[in-house]
DNA sequence: ACCGTCATGTAATCGGTTACATGATTCT
DNA sequence: AGAATCATGTAACCGATTACATGACGGT
């Protein structure tokens, strides 16, 4: 077994992991294009990440990698026992923190900005992806696939919750025009 | 004049900007208070970072330092001319971002965790923060100070938003147990 | 055959965080 | 006087981001 260095495992590995463990062997492109569709909400990372990351977590033991041969010489990971047992206790775990914002918009107009500028367009962005989250709902509904409570229950927050910011900006726009 | 180095501005940094310009000269640790009681719901920042970014801003030339000479030998920051225009240039610069989210707990659930062993505890926190806020709210209002209008906006949608964010974890408890 | 965009990465930087430490003040 | 907590910092690390770059592929 190849040498092992100790690293620690951060929110942004627990999503690799959880993808991997979720949609199995894949390339940090298609890490990248699943997040988008689901959990990137609740955990937004960059698609540069996904190219360093696996990379950490392999040297870590957590992944092991295979690399393409001709072609676009993708890198495929995949989990290691000590991935998934590693992701299974963090799930296990009882969970120590909360949520966070980052409203740079709020900072804005807390300091002073004229909401107006951009409160509409701010709303716009949060009525777009609520609409994008239903669509898939609706997909999955329509098809009948069978989704983990888990996971319907995420997708249902997030609509809400992009339908709560959409109308909340909506309300900051009206109010300061 | 010092000598300046030239640094970049983030989030963190208009955050001190803009809250020495509100409160005045302040003490880092005045600082991370008021924070606390305003604006860490749309921006977290840790405590030691207080230490650190005054200091950063004050090589950029945006902040003068001074330090008490007895006691604590506290350094106190204010704003120069610079650190003045620079936040006012980015209160007027249009928005570009949009709010982002970090909710471990929403990953757990995506992942596999049971909801119900936290989902409680979750909504306490924020029930609590919304209590906090109001709290506020209703001193202001009661002694009839004069909040400016964003001000006032982004304490209304700080409560509004634990409130939300407090039903929503109750719901989920609700319906998980 | 060319063009656009899709896809895949590397390298370097640096801001934020963690861990550590200790002095000052207040309370009992 | 002693305990508790309030307050103030430093140092080092490292993960995340930014900037850069280029190859592969699909469409026309």
């Amino acid at each position: 077994m190849a040498r092992q260095t100790d690293i620690r495992l951060t929110g942004t590995s627990y999503v690799v992991l959880g993808m991997l463990d979720w949609i199995g062997p894949s390339t940090p492109y298609r890490l990248q294009r699943v997040l988008e569709d689901s959990v990137e909400d609740f955990f937004p990372i960059p698609h540069t990440t996904f190219y360093v990351e696996p990379t950490r977590l392999t040297k870590g033991g957590y992944l092991k990698e295979t690399r393409e041969r001709g072609g676009r010489r993708r890198k495929t990971y995949d989990l290691t026992a000590k991935g998934r047992k590693a992701l299974s206790d963090w799930v296990e775990e009882p969970l120590t923190e909360y949520g966070q914002f980052r409203f740079p918009g709020m900072l804005k107009i807390f300091f002073g900005a004229d909401p107006s500028a951009f409160a509409r367009d701010q709303a716009r962005h949060h009525r777009e992806l609520a609409q994008k989250f239903e669509g898939y709902r609706t997909g999955i509904k329509q098809r009948g696939v069978d989704v983990p409570e888990g996971r319907r229950l995420v997708l249902d927050t997030g609509i809400e919750l992009h339908r709560w910011w959409a109308e909340r900006w909506q309300h900051v726009a009206d109010q300061t025009e």
